[in-house]
DNA sequence: GAGATTTGACCTAA
DNA sequence: TTAGGTCAAATCTC
């Protein structure tokens, strides 16, 4: 196909990559702002304990390294092994225990928890722990950013932040377009977001900000703004050929 | 037969 | 002692 012009079903399929890129965003917004609380309290009771220096570096890590969806379905194109199931006190749906499939083979330490919201709302709220280390051609979809040079650390989350307060000074943030090509050789466009320079935050603000900014896109995006990922070329030209 | 899931037992922290 | 997390044997599925 010829710069600039689409045929219809690739016209059709970036329509439905953004439609669907859209629904992962709003479904995994909701409800997560309930977590940010209970997730600060965790924090702060493993540096009570110990509050030395080291300490604190490390709540910092494992903050950075942990965070909260919700989601209307458990499939977040990474191949997990559930090894556990726990009924958890005062609620109403088991906790389901999951590793990565690669644990043992590329030693990859990524963990997550599901459990179904007892609100009745059929959404699944997950605790992902650890990031992955394993290669990215065990994933169904990309996860691993390249053009990493300069960063420090990279952190992916799941959903979009418009405006991260500005008083946390050595924490910067941005969206970035993420160019990956999809099984048809088409260019899928997605926003995602990276943070740098977070070693010196506290974990309050590592914590507050990862909610914080769902909170931000579950009440402030509107659509035309949730729909952006995906962009046409400048003279883009439909191909009615196609349609036959 | 290999890999995934289930589930009771065990371990650990509070 | 209790609750949450993990282990591992039994079972299931392809």
């Amino acid at each position: 196909m010829a710069k600039g012009r689409l045929s219809a079903q690739e016209l059709v399929h970036q329509i439905f990559t953004s439609f669907d890129h859209s629904i992962s965003l709003l479904t995994s917004a909701e409800s997560v702002e309930v977590s940010q609380n209970q997730a600060i309290s965790y924090y702060d009771s493993l540096v009570r304990r110990d509050p030395s220096p080291r300490k604190r570096e490390a709540v910092i890590k494992e903050a950075e390294q942990t965070w909260t969806v919700a989601s209307a379905t458990v499939e977040d194109g990474h191949a997990w092994r559930k090894y556990g199931q726990k009924q958890i006190l005062n609620s109403g749906h088991p906790r389901g225990y999951f590793r990565c499939t690669r644990k043992y083979d590329q030693g990859c330490k990524a963990t997550k928890q599901v459990q179904r919201m007892d609100d009745g709302s059929q959404m699944y709220q997950i605790t992902y722990m650890g990031t992955h280390t394993c290669r990215p051609d065990s994933f169904k979809a990309p996860q691993i950013i390249s053009d990493s040079e300069s960063w420090q650390s990279y952190k992916m989350v799941t959903f979009i932040n418009s405006d991260i307060p500005s008083n946390t000074t050595t924490m910067k943030q941005e969206v970035k377009e993420e160019t990956t090509t999809t099984t048809s050789g088409l260019t899928d466009l997605g926003s995602v977001i990276m943070w740098k320079d977070i070693i010196g935050a506290d974990y309050r603000d590592v914590v507050s900000n990862v909610y914080s900014s769902t909170e931000i896109t579950s009440r402030n995006w509107e659509l035309d703004l949730v729909m952006k990922p995906v962009e046409f070329e400048e003279y883009f030209e439909f191909d009615e050929s196609e349609l036959l």
